[in-house]
Order: structure tokens, then C-alpha cells, then sequence
DNA sequence: TGAAATGTTGGGGCG
DNA sequence: ACGCCCCAACATTTC
């Protein structure tokens, strides 16, 4: 008869799943007690955003519905997790606490925080990282972490394919909690009223949680991996993979992705080229590992001078999807009502906000926080620099997009814009895009009133990008 | 993972 | 036949 081995607390963060969990695999040989606990006191101004906590509630869902399947039964906490978890480690006699890592620096400083505490008693904290990559192993010739996008890509790709998934364990040993947990519904993620029902048509479109990860990446894989090149420049089609929330919450994880992808039918051009997405990913937490200042302070510090025009006015008709620009319209209003938008989109609502409209690239990355069900500290962060032109590896300032082109090139028939901007739906393609060019009983005939049902742009295009050139150079000169 | 301005080339119409 | 112009198509450069 050999001794009970000690139980075991299994801390999940951003790691909502069963399968390929190496903190679950470390665990499962013995009795383990599954823990979440909502720490908004130590993100601080980067907690759960609104959109994301909607996602939250329904993956902690699923992800206690399986364990109770395998035996266990997931405590739900809330508070800091720096008081709350070396406490419950006391309270069970538990050796070792086991979780995911996170890159964001706050989750950084906590986790180290826990390690001493934990340390002091003589317990651990054990933490596993689901990237492809380790951020203090993946260096240049000159031992730098990277700092441009397409060398990063080819050492990653000369790694080669990672390894099988850990299969999810049938059973679980359950070591209860000593202590009450919350039920799911006291956590508060879901809007309540009197705050309207903003998430209303998330349900439709989302499946969070481990079961729904996997089936996107299957509809994904079967309908769309092998048109990726192209359909995913087209927003009015489903052609990108749409894992990224699932991605964020790690209900499955990339090596998973990469594995399922690898294995497909499809070209091994369209294979690469979404490949090469996922390691977009890899870069931006590595650069938010190594620039912890990335969600805060321009990469290029000289940015940090550039004369924005801040202006409530501008940024309420931008996050309405009402600037009169009907690609960026559709893209807010997708926004609001999805909780996501298609990455091209993305690039494009980014583009106007920053170059046409002179905002602060911090203000539209702390409306994607919040709105976003895929929020991630690094990838929004990073693209919000990227397209701002101070990050790393940047889109230089003066490549400024074209609202109109930018419609006419990836929403030709309009289909993206009719369906998030009905309004509009009656205009035809050819000026579905440029609705104030259109003769006047074109937009009679289709029921438009500009300035009326649809507003005229906010800025005319070629006036926005040369105050936004005329930006750029002022903040040059400054410089020196 | 730009767009616009500017430069170059070559075919065709025409006197 | 030839020069000239126009302009589309493409390439280069600039922001």
C-alpha cells in the first residue's frame, strides 16, 4: 500500500481545456482540485473586457461540464488570485499548484509574486506554456529576441512541426475544495440589466468552449484552409478561421492548429500562409515578452510625440460606425454586434482612426479591449502599434490605407457592407463604396438620405491622409 | 499585409 | 512613311 500522493491544485487561467493541457497532464496522476479565479484587482486597466467576459462565462461553462464528466468539479473564485491561491494551497496540503502561462506583464508579476509565497511554505508554483515558441530561446544569431516579423517566421518554421496533442485524461481524481466556490453566475460576467443586452447575438454566431473550438477548426479546415490566400481577404465570405477567441482563451491550443493543419488535404501554399498567421501570434507575445511597455508606450518612442487630436466627437461616430465610410461602418457595427471583426476589417478601421481621424492608437486599442471576444493583451497591442507605425516591424505611417479601395478591392459586390450596414443595401456595387458620389436618383432609389439615414464622411480621404502626412512630418521635425 | 504621383513604353489614330 | 499625340498599361518613386 503506497502513500496518497499529495493533492495537487490545477489553476486555470487562459488555458480553458482538456486536451493538450501539460498542467493537466502534470496532475492527473494524482487527486487534483480544479481552480478559477476572476482576478480583476490585479490586471488592473487590462481585466476581462466586456466582450470577453461574455466568452469567459460560457467556456467556464463548458470546461466545468467536462470536468464534472471526468469526476471533478471546477472552484470558481474571485478575487486576488496572490491572497486566494497560496491560501487554498494551505488550506488542501497541496504541494504544487500547476497552470498556464501568461505573458502579460501584470500576470507576470503576480505569478512571481505566488512562487515566493507559495516558495515560503515550502510548495510551488509549476508553470506551462502552450506557445509554439519560449521567448527567451528563440533569439537571433546576435542572442536578440526578434525584432522583425519575417526572420522570426523562418526560425520558426525550421523547427519543424510541433508535437501530438496530449490526449485529455478519461478520469480525474477530485480532491475537494476545503473552501465554498461561487456559482458561475456570481462571477458577473454576463451583461445584466439594467445594461441592455448587448451580447444578444453573440449566441447565434459563437460556440465558446473546448467542444465548440474543435469544431471550428474542423468547419474551418474543411471549407475554407484550402481558398485561405484569398478568402481571407474577403470579408464578406467565411474564409478566415475565426479561432482567434478560442486561441486567446486556450480552448485549443496551437500546436493543435498547427498539427490539424499540417495533416489537411489542402495546398501547402494555403497551409503556409495561414501557418504563418499563427506565428503572427508567436511574435506578438514574444514582443510583449520582451517589451512589456508594448500595450502602453509606442515601441518607436519618438511616436510617443506624435500630435494626435484626441476628439470624443470623432471617436463616438467611429466606434457607431457612422464615419460615412461604409467599410469601416461595417466593420464597427460587426464589432458591436459579433464581438469580432474580420482581420482585414481590422487593418482598415485601425487605418482611419489613427491616419484620418488622428486618434491616439491607445484609445482604439482600449475600445477593441472591451469590445472584442477575442481580446489578447499582445495581439491587440501589437497590430494597434503595428498599424500606428511605432511597433515592432511596423507598417510604415505614411501607408494609409484608402477606405474606398480598400472596399472596392476586398468587398466588390458589397455583400459585407449590405449585411452590417442595411441601410445601404439598395445602393448598387458601383457605388456602394462612395454612396456621396452616386447621382441623386441613384440614392433616391435605393432609399439613401445622405447626412439623412447615412452620414457623409466624417473627413473627405484626401484631406484626412495629407493632415495625417502633414502629422507625420510635424512630429519629424520635432524630433530633429 | 498601400496609395498617389511620376516616369516609361508602345500601340494606334491621324495628318 | 513618318512624326506627333493620346493614353492605357506598367514600373518606379515618394509619402
Amino acid at each position: 500500500m503506497t502513500a496518497s500522493p499529495s493533492p495537487a491544485i490545477l489553476w486555470f487561467r487562459n488555458d480553458l481545456r482538456l486536451t493538450d493541457n501539460s498542467a493537466l497532464h502534470a496532475v492527473a496522476h494524482g487527486p487534483v482540485l480544479p481552480v478559477y479565479v476572476l482576478d480583476d484587482a490585479a490586471a488592473g486597466r487590462w481585466a476581462v473586457g466586456g466582450a470577453a467576459r461574455w466568452w469567459l462565462h460560457y467556456s467556464l461553462a463548458a470546461l466545468a461540464a467536462s470536468l464534472r464528466q471526468r469526476g471533478a468539479d471546477l472552484l470558481l473564485l474571485a478575487g486576488k488570485a496572490e491572497a486566494l491561491i497560496p491560501a487554498l494551497a494551505a488550506k488542501l496540503g497541496a504541494a504544487e499548484v500547476h497552470a498556464g502561462g501568461l505573458a502579460a506583464p501584470w500576470a507576470r508579476a503576480r505569478d512571481a509574486a505566488i512562487g515566493d509565497a507559495l516558495a515560503k511554505d515550502g510548495r510551488a508554483l509549476c508553470l506551462h506554456t502552450s506557445m509554439l515558441t519560449d521567448p527567451e530561446r528563440l533569439r537571433t544569431g546576435q542572442g536578440k529576441p526578434y525584432s522583425v516579423y519575417t526572420p522570426f517566421a523562418k526560425a520558426v518554421m525550421r523547427l519543424g512541426d510541433p508535437m501530438p496533442a496530449i490526449a485529455a485524461p478519461d478520469r480525474l481524481r477530485f480532491a475537494p475544495a476545503p473552501a465554498n466556490g461561487l456559482a458561475l453566475d456570481a462571477l458577473g460576467l454576463l451583461p445584466r440589466p439594467p445594461v441592455p443586452d448587448w451580447a444578444g447575438g453573440f449566441a447565434d454566431f459563437w460556440q465558446p468552449g473546448e467542444a465548440g473550438a474543435q469544431a471550428r477548426l474542423e468547419e474551418f479546415i474543411g471549407d475554407a484552409l484550402a481558398e485561405y490566400p484569398i478568402g481571407r481577404n474577403r470579408p464578406g465570405e467565411d474564409g478566415s478561421s475565426r479561432l482567434s477567441p478560442h486561441l486567446h482563451w486556450g480552448e485549443i491550443s496551437p500546436r493543435q492548429v498547427w498539427r490539424a493543419v499540417r495533416a489537411s488535404q489542402a495546398p501547402a501554399t494555403a497551409k503556409d500562409t495561414y501557418l504563418k498567421e499563427i506565428i503572427w501570434r508567436e511574435f506578438t507575445h514574444s514582443t510583449l515578452w520582451h517589451r512589456p511597455d508594448l500595450p502602453d508606450r509606442p515601441l518607436h518612442p519618438e511616436y510617443a510625440h506624435f500630435p494626435y487630436q484626441r476628439n470624443a466627437g470623432a471617436q463616438r461616430a467611429w466606434q457607431q460606425g457612422l464615419t460615412g465610410y461604409p467599410i469601416v461602418d461595417a466593420g464597427m457595427r460587426q464589432l458591436w454586434r459579433l464581438g469580432w471583426m474580420h482581420n482585414r476589417v481590422r487593418m482598415i478601421v485601425a487605418s482611419v482612426f489613427i491616419k484620418h481621424l488622428l486618434q491616439p492608437w491607445q484609445d482604439g486599442e482600449a475600445w477593441f479591449w472591451d469590445t472584442l471576444v477575442d481580446a489578447d493583451l499582445a495581439n491587440n497591442s501589437f497590430n494597434w502599434q503595428w498599424v500606428a507605425g511605432c511597433g515592432a516591424d511596423a507598417s510604415p505611417f505614411f501607408r494609409i490605407f484608402n477606405p474606398i479601395l480598400q472596399g472596392e478591392k476586398f468587398d466588390p459586390e458589397g455583400e459585407y457592407v449590405r449585411h452590417f450596414v442595411p441601410e445601404l443595401a439598395a445602393l448598387p456595387a458601383k457605388w456602394l463604396h462612395r454612396p456621396w458620389e452616386a447621382p441623386a436618383n441613384i440614392l433616391r432609389a435605393a432609399g439613401v438620405t445622405l447626412g439623412g439615414n447615412y452620414p457623409l464622411p466624417v473627413i473627405d480621404h484626401a484631406t484626412g491622409r495629407a493632415r495625417a502626412l502633414d502629422a507625420l512630418a510635424s512630429m519629424k521635425r520635432a524630433a530633429g
